[in-house]
DNA sequence: CTGTTAGCGCATTCAA
DNA sequence: TTGAATGCGCTAACAG
C-alpha cells in the first residue's frame, strides 16, 4: 500500500499539474492515475479506459475531452494494474547464460531487433549459476509473470518442461530442443563433424579438439561438439587420441593455454578443432609464441562465426547467432498470438566458413 | 479479466496439485494464488502473506503449514498483485541506443554483472529511433512502472528531466551528464583531446578525424570528440583542416570508406583519430587496401577500448566501458534504497592505451 | 453511448 | 498470533 499523505496546500512555485505532496520534505505529485484523468475530462474512468484502449465507442466529442485530459495530466496508464486486470503482462523473459560470451550477445541483438518494433517488454536475466538457472526457470515462466519465454543455450529438465506446459506459458528454446517445447536448434553434433570432416579432407591426421569443461552444469555443448568430432573420426576409421583433447573455463586465455599444452606435446597435432572462436583465437596467439605458421604448419578451426572471427581470418562454423535470435523471439510472439498453433521445431543451417586458418599439413 | 471458466470435474491421469480447467479442450490448471494457499493450509491469506514476506511473527506451527502449502502448490507470488500492493515494481528500466555497438555491450554486461546478484528485474530498452528514444523517455520512468532508471549515452531533455523528477524515478546517466540527475559521466572531450595530443606530439601534422555523423540526433558524442580534436590543435596553433574530417554512419565499412576517401587526398593526413574503434578497424582495413604500413606511413587511432583493439594491436583510449556499467547500478540501487542521498555524478577516467598502430611520421 | 461495479493478486491495517 | 476487510490501478461486464 501506498504510504505517501496528502498534503493540503498547494506549493507556490511548483510547476504542478496534479495536487501536491510532500515526503521528508520534498515536493511531488502523486502518481496520476485513470480516476484523476475522468475527474478533469468529467467522465468515468470506464471511458476514460475505453479511449485509451479503443475497446469500444466513444462519442467523438467525449473522445477528446479526455485525450485531453490525458495530455494535459501526462497519464500513463499503470502496467500493473493493467497486468493484473487483464492477465497479460506484454512482457518477455528471456535468460540467458555465458552472457559475456560473443555468441550470445549476437543473439541477443537479434531478439532486440525485432522486439524494438514490437510492443513487448523485455525481462533480461543473465544466468550465472545453477541455482540462478534454477531459480529463473521455476519462478520465471509463470502466469502473471511473463506472458512467453526465450531460453538460450539452456536445457530445461522434464520437471521445468511440465511446469511450463502447465502454467501454458509460450517457451521457445534457442540453441537447444526439446521435443514438447518449440525450439530453434542448432545442431553442433553435425556441425563439428563438419569441421573436422574438412580438416580430414584437407589431409590431416593429428587432430586435437579444445573445449570448455565437458561435464560443466551447461555444458551440453561442449559435449555435443566432441561428439561430432568423435563421429568425423569414426567415419573415415580414425582413433579418437585423448591427449589430443584438453578442456578448461571458457576464455580465450585458457584457449591459448590449452594449444600451448597441446602443441608441445612430443607427438603434436597438425590441426586444432577448438570449441568456439574465443578459444580458436587463443590458438592463434600460441601459435604466434611458438612460431608456429598458420596455417602452414598448424591448422585452426573455430565455431561460431562471431564478429572477431572475419577479423581475424579464421576459418570456423558459421551459425547463424544473429538470426536465430530473431527466429526464436519470431516464434514465440506467434505462439503468444495464436495459442492454438503447434509447436515450432526449426532446425538452423550450421556451415563451414574457409578462411585463412587450414590447409594440409606440412609435407614431413 | 481472466476468461478461463472452472470446470467441475478432475481429469483422471492428469497429475495436477489444484483444480482442472478446460480451455479449447486442453487440460491446465489454473494460477495458483495466495487464496490457495491459504485454503491449503487451513489459514488466512494475511499469514500466508506474513509468512512469505517474515513481514510478522507467526507461529511456528503454522508457518510450517503454510510453507508445506505453498511447497506443495509450487506457489510463487504473482508480482503484478505484489506491485500494486506495494507500491513497488523491483524492477530496473534499463535504456540503451546504439545497441548493436561493442560498447554498449561491454557497459551492458557490467550491468547485468551486478544485477545477477540483486533481486531487482531489468527491463532492457534498445533505443534505435528518435520516437523510441522519446516514447521510452516520456512513459517508462513512471512511479508502478519502474522504481529506477539507467540511461545509457542519452541526454534528456529538461522536460524528460522535469518529469522523472517528479515522478521520482531515481536516475543514473552513464557516459553523459546533466546537473539534475546522478551520472557516470565520460569526458569524450578531453579523451579525444588525449588522443590527438598523443599524435602531435610523436609530430604528426596532419591528422584527419573520421566520425559518425555530428548532427546525429544522439550525435553528441561524434560533436564532443570532434571538440576536443579542434582543442588539441587549438593548444599548439595548429589549423583544423576541414577537409581532413568525414563524417557516415556508424560502422567499420564506412570507417574504411571514409579512409579511403581521405587517404585519396592529394595531401593526405599521416594519421587518422577515429570517432570509435570499429571506425578504426575500418581504417586499418583502408590501410592494407592501399599498400600503407601502420604505423610507419599511416598512424591510427580509436576510442573505446573495446575488446577487438586488444586484437588488433589498435592504440585506442580506454573508456572502462564494463567499470561505467558496475557504478552505474551500483548508483541507482543505491540512490532506490536511500532516497534521501544526494546525488551522485562521478567522472571515470579516460586514458591513453598505446599500442602498434602510431608512431612518428613518415621522415618525408 | 457511458457511468458504475466487480474482481484481478497481493500486502497491510484493523479487530479480535 | 491471526482472520477479515480494504485498496493499490486497471479492464470488462453490466446496467442504464
Amino acid at each position: 500500500m501506498v504510504q505517501w499523505k496528502r498534503f493540503p496546500e498547494t506549493f507556490p512555485g511548483a510547476v504542478l499539474n496534479n495536487e501536491v505532496f510532500v515526503k521528508n520534505a520534498e515536493v511531488f505529485t502523486l502518481p496520476i492515475t485513470i480516476h484523476d484523468v475522468a475527474r478533469r475530462a468529467g467522465v468515468g474512468i470506464g471511458t476514460v479506459s475505453s479511449v485509451i484502449n479503443n475497446s469500444r465507442p466513444v462519442n467523438e466529442a467525449t473522445r477528446q475531452k479526455v485525450l485531453a485530459a490525458v495530455a494535459e495530466l501526462d497519464f500513463v496508464p499503470n502496467p500493473s494494474g493493467r497486468r493484473l486486470s487483464m492477465g497479460k503482462t506484454h512482457t518477455i523473459g528471456l535468460a540467458i547464460p555465458f552472457f559475456t560470451t560473443a555468441s550470445q550477445i549476437e543473439r541477443l541483438r537479434g531478439v532486440m531487433s525485432v522486439i524494438a518494433s514490437s510492443d513487448y517488454d523485455i525481462n533480461l536475466f543473465a544466468i550465472e549459476t545453477v541455482a540462478q538457472r534454477n531459480k529463473v526457470l521455476q519462478t520465471v515462466p509463470r502466469r502473471g509473470r511473463v506472458d512467453g519465454m526465450l531460453l538460450f543455450s539452456l536445457n530445461p529438465t522434464d520437471d521445468d518442461v511440465r511446469r511450463i506446459s502447465q502454467e501454458n506459458i509460450p517457451t521457445v528454446l534457442v540453441e537447444t530442443a526439446h521435443p514438447n517445447l518449440s525450439y530453434v536448434y542448432l545442431d553442433d553434433v553435425s556441425g563439428a563433424q563438419i569441421a573436422v570432416q574438412h580438416l580430414i579432407e584437407l589431409g590431416h591426421r593429428k587432430i586435437a579438439y579444445i573445449s570448455d569443461y565437458l561435464d560443466d552444469p551447461f555444458g551440453i555443448f561442449s559435449r555435443n561438439r566432441y561428439a561430432g568430432y568423435c563421429r568425423a573420426h569414426e567415419a573415415v576409421g580414425l582413433p579418437v587420441r585423448p591427449e589430443y583433447h584438453q578442456q578448461n573455463e571458457h576464455s580465450r586465455e585458457n584457449g591459448r593455454r590449452m594449444a600451448l599444452e597441446i602443441l608441445n606435446l612430443p607427438d603434436p597435432p597438425t590441426a586444432i578443432f577448438a570449441y568456439s572462436d574465443e578459444l580458436a583465437l587463443g590458438v592463434l596467439e600460441a601459435a604466434r609464441e611458438l612460431n608456429l605458421n598458420v596455417p602452414k604448419n598448424l591448422s585452426v578451426i573455430g565455431y561460431d562465426d562471431i564478429e572477431l572471427a572475419h577479423y581475424a581470418g579464421l576459418t570456423t562454423i558459421r551459425q547463424h547467432l544473429f538470426e536465430s535470435g530473431v527466429q526464436g523471439v519470431e516464434v514465440l510472439l506467434d505462439a503468444i498470438d495464436n495459442p492454438e498453433t503447434s509447436l515450432a521445431q526449426l532446425q538452423l543451417p550450421t556451415e563451414l566458413i574457409l578462411r585463412q586458418t587450414t590447409a594440409p599439413p606440412p609435407a614431413a
